[in-house]
DNA sequence: ACACCCCTAAACACAA
DNA sequence: GTTGTGTTTAGGGGTG
């Protein structure tokens, strides 16, 4: 649904803006005065006929093109009553002057509706005017389809809108013919309307439905006038389907369709009259088999006619309806300030790498196969635009960068300038857990992550991996080239201590080497700082914005960096100590595993490997939300399908 | 241009 | 011989 309506809202201005405007005005008037006549005379006709042949005679036979139906179907709106008409309908009989004060009272309802529905009519016949035009103008094979999708869109746009104008009219004329009192001397009209004299109504509700159809069926005869009979029903005045109105909307929000459809064509109605399907009434709470549409109609007609209990359910469905809109339009709402708010934030901060990202992700990503964390490193220098990436980015990109293709290395700057906002880190975790995007950290930030949220604070090689698919869904392919990364980045970091146990070896972070890497980058930029502290900055990031920070004040950033991660909660502790580090590092100049570490050094690799360790451990606890996931990351960006197998797990 | 980083790929060595 | 683990080397891309 969402994604109708939102595409409503994207394509209609569009078209509207586009299109509309080409139409000249004498052209409109053009068309507006023949679909006019058009209706005129159809109207004549069908009078004409009813009289011979009777009043109900609803002929579904006919045929008519179908698409064409729902349109001026969709047009059509309640209309006033024409003197004429009001004359056909006496000379009908049936009417009795309670009848006629009733018509008269809805009548003016009607008017006051109008007025109201002005805005919606003009709309309408702009659109109208734009089908015509398309149809007249597109001859050619290719604009023919286009012509026909954007009708389809029209179409559409016409059917909400005539759903909202059905809604107003609802409740306009609920109270026109409940509340409303015209200065005449109406007394029968609240008893009327509220159910006394439902037989009489209904009987001329009947006829004028009959009449309707007559001129729906006619005027679908002229097929090539579609579009102008459209315009006829909508904007010439064929008050049938006012009168009707009142028990239209008995019918709730069917009551568009309800009446006119069913004069209308056949195929609307055996195919989908809102109120009937697979044999059944779907009036709310009914439910009644009917065989087949005609049982259908004469069901409808006397279980459903205009009575208090129809009214009554009739509101309630209105109500239901209302509410949904409601809700419908929150939830627009919603998605447009999601939107803007992405939209802001991509191109706030620095323009062009984040939406950037955000596409070349989705083409990229599909390579992911490989999983080389980005670097949060170097983040450093960039830093600030924290996008929340679990709202957008990732999501987004996910979903469509799975199947985007493209063995496109992506750079890692970009990767690098993709801040990380603490908040998003908890929901990251589950984002990078279930999502295939790559994780914006190196595999020594994560490798060192993996090891660091272990009991004993060491993990074996096959722990390592683990750690990796179970917290990433990245990491779920193509395992020979992430977890050769992996081993490379064990190898190669002096950070990485391998320890010899007694199960076999294991490998422990050496916190000091870890900071050691890039002391030199620092960027005073306290959106680093945040990023770090959030991702749990690993490395040089970390350091950087320590020592950028300590260069004010030391503590404050350390407790911000604790308190910034609520949501963290373990992380909260490793972060703790990965800053104490970093603070003592800076502050000591890297003494080696001096003393004051902290928890960390606990850790300290060296050391570790004497310890029994439980292996298994290591991969238990979630903490990881910790785990330097904040960012989503905008690059995925390898090759996930140039890779021939690794879709494997391990 | 240079130094560094990071990632990926791949060749090897070794042990189980 | 296979597989897992480690180590190294090479090359590409990016950043400061």
């Amino acid at each position: 649904m969402y994604a109708e309506s939102v595409v409503m809202e994207t394509q209609m201005p569009h078209f509207i803006m586009s299109e509309a405007y080409p139409l000249d005005f004498k052209q409109k008037r053009h068309y507006f005065e023949k679909a006019l006549q058009v209706a005129r005379q159809l109207l004549l006709q069908q009078q004409q006929q009813q009289q011979v042949s009777g009043l109900k005679s609803p002929k579904r036979n006919d045929k008519q093109p179908a698409l064409q139906v729902p349109v001026s179907v969709a047009m059509m709106t309640p209309q006033v009553i024409t003197p004429q008409q009001m004359q056909q309908i006496l000379q009908q009989q049936v009417l009795s002057p309670q009848q006629l004060q009733v018509l008269l009272q809805q009548q003016q309802a009607l008017m006051l509706q109008q007025q109201l529905q002005e805005f919606y009519k003009k709309q309408q016949e702009q659109l109208q005017l734009q089908l015509l035009q398309q149809q007249h103008a597109g001859k050619q094979p290719k604009e023919q389809q286009q012509v026909a999708t954007q009708q389809l869109a029209f179409q559409q746009q016409l059917l909400q809108m005539q759903q909202l104008q059905q809604q107003h009219l609802l409740s306009l004329q609920r109270q026109g013919l409940l509340t409303i009192q015209p200065g005449q001397p109406a007394l029968p009209l609240q008893p009327l309307a509220q159910g006394m004299i439902p037989a009489e109504l209904q009987q001329l509700w009947k006829e004028v439905t009959s009449a309707h159809t007559a001129e729906e069926t006619t005027g679908n005869n002229h097929s090539s006038l579609d579009l102008t009979t459209t315009c006829v029903s909508s904007s010439a005045p064929s008050k049938t389907s006012l009168i009707m109105n009142p028990h239209a909307s008995t019918n709730g929000q069917l009551s568009v369709h309800t009446p006119k459809r069913e004069s209308l064509s056949h195929e609307e109605h055996s195919h989908s009259h809102p109120l009937y399907g697979h044999g059944v009434c779907k009036w709310p709470g009914c439910e009644a088999v009917c065989e087949d549409f005609q049982s259908f109609l004469k069901h409808l007609n006397s279980e459903h006619a205009l009575d208090d209990r129809s009214t009554a359910q009739c509101r309630v469905q209105m109500q239901v309806v209302q509410q949904l809109e409601l809700q419908l339009a929150k939830d627009k709402e919603r998605l447009q300030a999601m939107m803007t708010h992405l939209h802001v934030k991509s191109t706030e901060p620095k323009a062009a790498p984040q939406p950037l990202n955000l596409v070349s992700s989705v083409t990229l990503s599909k390579s992911a196969s490989e999983a080389s964390p980005q670097s949060l490193p170097h983040t450093p220098t960039t830093p600030t635009a924290p996008i929340t990436p679990v709202t957008q980015g990732p999501s987004v990109i996910t979903t469509t960068s799975m199947h985007t293709v493209g063995p496109i290395r992506r750079r890692y700057s970009d990767k690098y300038n993709v801040p990380i906002s603490s908040a998003d880190i908890a929901q990251n975790q589950e984002f990078y857990k279930n999502a295939e995007v790559r994780p914006p950290f190196t595999y020594a930030s994560l490798i060192r992550q993996a090891i660091l949220e272990s009991p004993e604070k060491q993990l074996t090689l096959n722990e390592i991996y683990n750690w990796f698919t179970r917290m990433f869904a990245y990491f779920r392919r193509n395992a020979a080239t992430w977890k050769n990364a992996v081993r490379h980045n064990l190898s190669l970091h002096k950070c990485f201590v391998r320890v010899e146990n007694v199960k076999g070896a294991v490998w422990t972070v050496d916190e000091v080497e870890f900071q050691k890497r890039r002391p030199q980058k620092i960027s005073g930029n306290p959106s680093l700082i945040k990023n770090m502290q959030s991702s749990h900055a690993y490395c040089t990031p970390l350091n950087a914005a320590l020592q950028a920070s300590m260069a004010e004040n030391s503590i404050p950033l350390y407790t911000t960096a604790s308190m910034g991660n609520p949501t963290l909660g373990n992380l909260a502790s490793a972060i703790r100590e990965e800053l104490n580090g970093a603070m003592e590092h800076t502050n000591s100049n890297e003494s080696d595993s001096s003393p004051g570490r902290s928890p960390m050094q606990a850790v300290h690799p060296v050391h570790v490997k004497e310890e029994p360790l439980d292996p298994e451990e290591a991969e238990g606890p979630l903490s990881l939300v910790t785990t330097a996931n904040h960012s989503p990351d905008f690059d995925h960006d390898r090759d996930y399908e140039d890779e021939p197998v690794n879709e494997d797990m391990e």
